[in-house]
RNA sequence: GGGUGUAUAGCUCAGCGGGAGAGCACUACCUUGACAUGGUAGGGGUCACAGGUUCAAUCCCUGUUACACCCA
């Protein structure tokens, strides 16, 4: 017997381990000898992440899509794994070993710090994938992948390499975004640009030979150290005559010419513009038309350089700027100052750290090159987008895509498998600054030693692998201590990391050192769906499962990620590494705001499953996931599935109590009772409703389908249609009704099975110890396949049924009638199948609509209450209990809400135009509806003159 | 500045070229042998505003307003 509530905790955690030890997740489980396959990579959540209701609402999702496919007999593979998250996982280590006052993240050095991270991973880097677990995920944990594990590493190196060959990837010195925090390049992507009030100052630069001045406009006070011109419109006639001349830097003294360029606007403040092109990228592409050499001012920790003068040299960029205006204010340089709104870039993570443009040397891959073909799958159709409107996001994104910078500066990822060397002086490039030292990109050291020594004939070659060895190499090669960083700048920067080309080369001695840097996490994310089937190897999943079939994903990482797996898979697989790309919506706060731990309104969906249970919070998640709009989780709604999975699990109660035992031969076509047929019939309907819906990816469909139809019809209607046969006397009905009822159960739990797996199993489980033994677990068991099985005068009668009682009870609650009171019902004016369907359902009717009795008559007592039901009125004797006035006026009302449907309709049928122009059936629509209104309004007369 | 989306019941949201819907909340009644995490019956909406297209507009188009997001 079934307890009277559902305790969610302690079954879910039971239930999983029993999906676990059956291998129920496990590729290809439950799969039809040569079934179709199913696929499905997860997005891989950060090592360091918790999580968090976007990953609730995604995972559901996936896990809907799999638990359906996998029950529809396919081949399916759900592929979890996660992200080693460079940043994030690296700023954790080092937080702890902080405050574990440990030495830090340098005085460890890189190999040492490296292996805590990795320790910490073993310890921590879990947690993620158990709350997954939590929320009821069937992913085949046996081949969790990890983006640092050795095959995806292996992938990595590969792809950089063969990129690198192709030319595809190469190294620059470039304007790249600078986090002065973390010390690292990031992508364009990891920043954001916020609004903030700033103030516009307004310098006035003296012109070298003159007494003439030149008013330039600056947001940024500070980067006038770095000024290496002032720039005017060409066609500015205020200033024409003054280009070609020079002015002199306040406080620095250099001499800078005034050039003529068009990214001058006139419009825009005083029409000329400072020119600072190593912290400003649209100084920087001036410059570069200019042959302007650009002047670096920052460390690598945004602290002014040796660059400038001796007295700012050491200071942080925001004192720099108080001094500098306050000085320039002082030499009467500052003109006047505006305040303005200004973009500022942010760390889009921290929000907190303002990004500088840096120019440094960084390596970047073409991705125009590799957008044209993952525009074309898109354009071309190979990839859907769904909902529809996110192509239009990704053509923009891909049709103006920028080189993306790679490299990050950082010890946890995948280093760049580039080891650097001397050039010869046979080298064409040898006298060539721009062109850097030589580089060997190879899989492996020993490849690269081997390119190497093909470049360097018989000369001996010393590996220095970075870290660790750095300063070694460093003395070794170029005398450069590995001083701190604070001190270096740019340049000498880069100088440390790659030996200057033009040093003398010993004769007998080559140093060769592997860059330090690592690779962008979304780099070996890129290649994830193809990764993890263990590419480049040529692995018999890879052939099976790829290329995957939908990609379940929140718009945010549209840039970040589907773009780059476009991308990659196109170019390393040649096809699209899926069909279907599903994005979901953003979950917000009940007010629409972004849930954020600084707004303290974030939803934590372990809080959500501890209270409610996993199945409702599912539940909820799908039930909301309308296409292309973002989705504001209401508490209250989590709470209404609960109850409705109380509600499930009371119906299986109830059933079980009245003897609904499975019947092996069951055939829900050889039902006798209307009643029977019925349920089957609708049971049909709903299945291919919510299979139809599911197909679609409109989840919310699916789960509002499933939850009308279990409560609204079976639980509201069969059920309690179903009692007085299982109190009744005929043994036949009882028993078909029981054999159906349990037929119906079954196939609701299948039905619901993808949305709420745990309580669905359980039932399974507890319905499955009478009747016949169960071959295998619900999650392994077959989707339901009922087409065939409507039945439209079950249907039909049942509706009549339905309409009659439910009028009963309007009455009655309108009559005043208590509750308890059993009144008896006449019949008037029956036809057969009235008489027929009244005779068949005597019992139910007199039980739900509280009947002592039905009668045939063609006098109407004159107390009564009347009903319009097809050709037959319904009288309800309510002598001593009926006020006439009411019943009248409830009359009336219905008559009057008759006519105006006649009213409206007869305007329309009157409208030759709409006859002319409308679609036959809809005409004929109109006159059904209106005969069924006019018939109505003739009953409800006649009833309403019997009470004159 | 450019783009995308949204505006429907008190709240959270579906829907849709031809009869306005759900859940929650609200009101009244009900401890009727599964379920009060329940049952029954109700109340509640100029479908943001203004034009247009159409025989017909909550739905399509244009504009306005408000909000949200993306990009610069």
């Amino acid at each position: 017997m079934l307890e009277k509530n559902y305790e969610p905790a302690s079954v879910e955690t039971r239930i999983y381990e029993e999906w676990q030890e059956a291998g129920a997740f496990k590729a290809g489980a439950g799969a039809k000898p040569g079934a179709e396959t199913f696929s499905i990579v997860i997005p891989p959540p950060n090592v360091t992440g918790s999580l968090h209701i976007g990953h609730a609402l995604n995972n559901t999702i996936q896990d809907i899509l799999i638990r359906f496919e996998r029950m529809r007999g396919k081949d399916v593979l759900w592929q979890p794994g996660t992200d080693h998250a460079g940043i994030a996982t690296q700023m954790i280590v080092e937080r702890q070993l902080m405050q574990r006052q440990e030495p830090s993240r340098r005085e460890m050095g890189r190999e040492k710090f490296l292996e805590r991270v990795w320790e910490w991973k073993a310890e921590s880097g879990g947690t993620i994938l158990n709350q997954l677990k939590r929320l009821g995920a069937s992913a085949d944990w046996s081949r969790e992948r990890f983006t640092m594990d050795e095959g995806l590493s292996e992938a990595v190196r590969k792809v950089f390499v063969t990129l690198y060959e192709k030319g595809l990837i190469y190294r620059a010195k470039r304007l790249v975004n600078w986090h002065p925090g973390l010390e690292t390049a990031i992508s364009d992507l990891e920043v954001e640009n916020i609004e903030t009030n700033g103030k516009m100052w307004h310098l006035r630069y003296p012109i070298e030979g003159s007494e003439e001045t030149i008013t330039v406009a600056t947001t940024r006070p500070e980067t006038m150290l770095g000024d290496v011109a002032v720039a005017v419109h060409p066609e500015d006639e205020r200033y024409k005559h003054l280009i070609g001349k020079h002015v002199i830097l306040p406080l620095v003294g250099r001499r800078i010419p005034i050039i003529g360029d068009e990214y001058a606007d006139p419009e825009l403040g005083s029409g000329a513009v400072k020119i600072t092109p190593a912290h400003d990228f649209n100084d920087f592409e001036v410059g570069q038309r200019h042959g302007l050499k650009p002047i670096n001012i920052f460390t690598t920790t945004a602290k002014l350089n040796n660059s400038v003068p001796e007295a700012y040299r050491g200071l942080d960029r925001f004192d720099a700027r108080t001094r500098i205006v306050a000085e320039l204010e002082e030499s009467g340089v500052l003109v006047w100052v505006d305040e303005k709104k200004i973009m500022v870039p942010y760390d889009e993570k921290s929000k907190q750290i303002v990004i500088e443009p840096f120019l440094t040397d960084q390596w970047f891959v073409k991705a125009e090159v590799l957008a044209e073909p993952a525009l074309a799958s898109v354009k071309e159709g190979r990839t859907k987008f769904v909902p529809r409107q996110y192509e239009n996001t990704y053509y923009a994104w891909m049709e103006n895509i920028k080189p993306w910078c790679i490299s990050r500066q950082l010890w946890w990822g995948h280093q760049i498998p580039a080891w650097y060397g001397p050039r010869l002086s046979t080298d064409p490039d040898f006298n060539n600054r721009e062109a850097g030292p030589k580089c060997f990109v190879a899989d492996s050291e020993a490849d690269a030693v081997k390119l190497a020594q093909a470049y360097y004939g018989s000369r001996k070659i010393e590996v220095y692998a970075g870290g660790a060895t750095a300063p070694d190499y460093a003395k070794a090669f170029n005398g450069f201590e590995a001083t701190q960083r604070d001190r270096l700048n740019a340049d000498t920067w880069n100088a440390r990391k790659h030996k200057d080309p033009f040093a003398e080369l010993s004769d007998s001695k080559v140093p060769l050192h592997r860059d330090e840097d690592v690779l962008d996490t979304w780099f070996s994310s890129a290649l994830w769906p193809f990764s993890t089937m263990g590419w480049p190897n040529q692995t018999p999943e890879l052939a099976k499962y790829y290329p995957t079939d939908v990609l379940v994903t929140g718009f945010d990482i549209i840039f970040f990620w589907v773009a780059r797996m476009m991308m990659m898979g196109l170019e390393f697989t040649g096809t699209e590494p899926f069909h279907t790309v599903y994005m979901h919506a953003l979950v917000r706060d009940e007010k629409g705001q972004k849930m954020s731990k600084t707004k303290g309104n974030v939803i934590d969906p372990l809080n959500l499953i501890d209270e409610y249970g996993a199945d409702a919070t599912r539940f909820t998640l799908a039930a909301m996931a309308a296409q292309g709009r973002d989705m504001r989780l209401a508490i209250a709604r989590v709470e209404g599935y609960r109850n409705f999975v109380t509600k499930l699990w009371n119906a299986a109660r109830f059933l079980e109590m009245n003897g609904c035992v499975r019947v092996e031969a069951y055939d829900p076509r050889a039902n006798t009772l209307a009643l029977n047929r019925w349920i089957v019939g609708s049971t049909a309907r709903a299945a291919a409703a919510i299979t139809a819906a599911i197909t679609d990816y409109k989840f919310n469909e699916a789960a509002n389908a499933a939850y009308d139809f279990v409560w609204g019809t079976f639980c509201d209607w069969y059920i309690e249609l179903a009692k007085p046969v299982f109190t009744g006397e005929d043994q036949g009905a009882k028993a078909e009704t029981q054999a159906t009822a349990a037929f119906v159960l079954d196939q609701i739990l299948k039905l619901l099975h993808p949305f709420m797996p745990f309580v669905t199993e359980e039932l399974w489980a507890e319905t499955g110890k009478a009747g016949p033994a169960r071959e295998k677990l619900l999650i392994i068991s077959e989707w339901p396949e009922l087409a065939g099985l409507e039945d439209v005068d079950a249907q039909a009668e049942l509706d009549w049924l339905v309409a009659l009682i439910s009028g009963i009870r309007s009455v009655r609650q309108e009559m005043n009638v208590p509750a308890g009171a059993k009144i008896k019902l006449l019949v008037v004016g029956a036809g057969e199948e009235t008489g027929t369907r009244v005779e068949a359902n005597l019992s139910a009717l007199t039980r739900l609509a509280r009947l002592e009795g039905v009668d045939y008559t063609s006098d109407v007592p004159r107390d009564s209450a009347q009903l319009i039901l097809s050709e037959a009125t319904f009288v309800l004797p309510l002598a001593g209990v009926i006020d006439l006035d009411a019943e009248r006026g409830r009359l009336k009302r219905d008559i009057a809400k008759e006519q105006s449907e006649i009213d409206k309709i007869d305007k329309k049928l009157g409208n030759e135009q709409f006859l002319a122009k409308a679609a036959e059936e809809v005409i004929e629509e109109q006159r059904t509806r209106r005969a069924e209104a006019e018939d109505k309004v003739k009953r409800l007369t006649e009833a309403l003159s019997r009470l004159s």
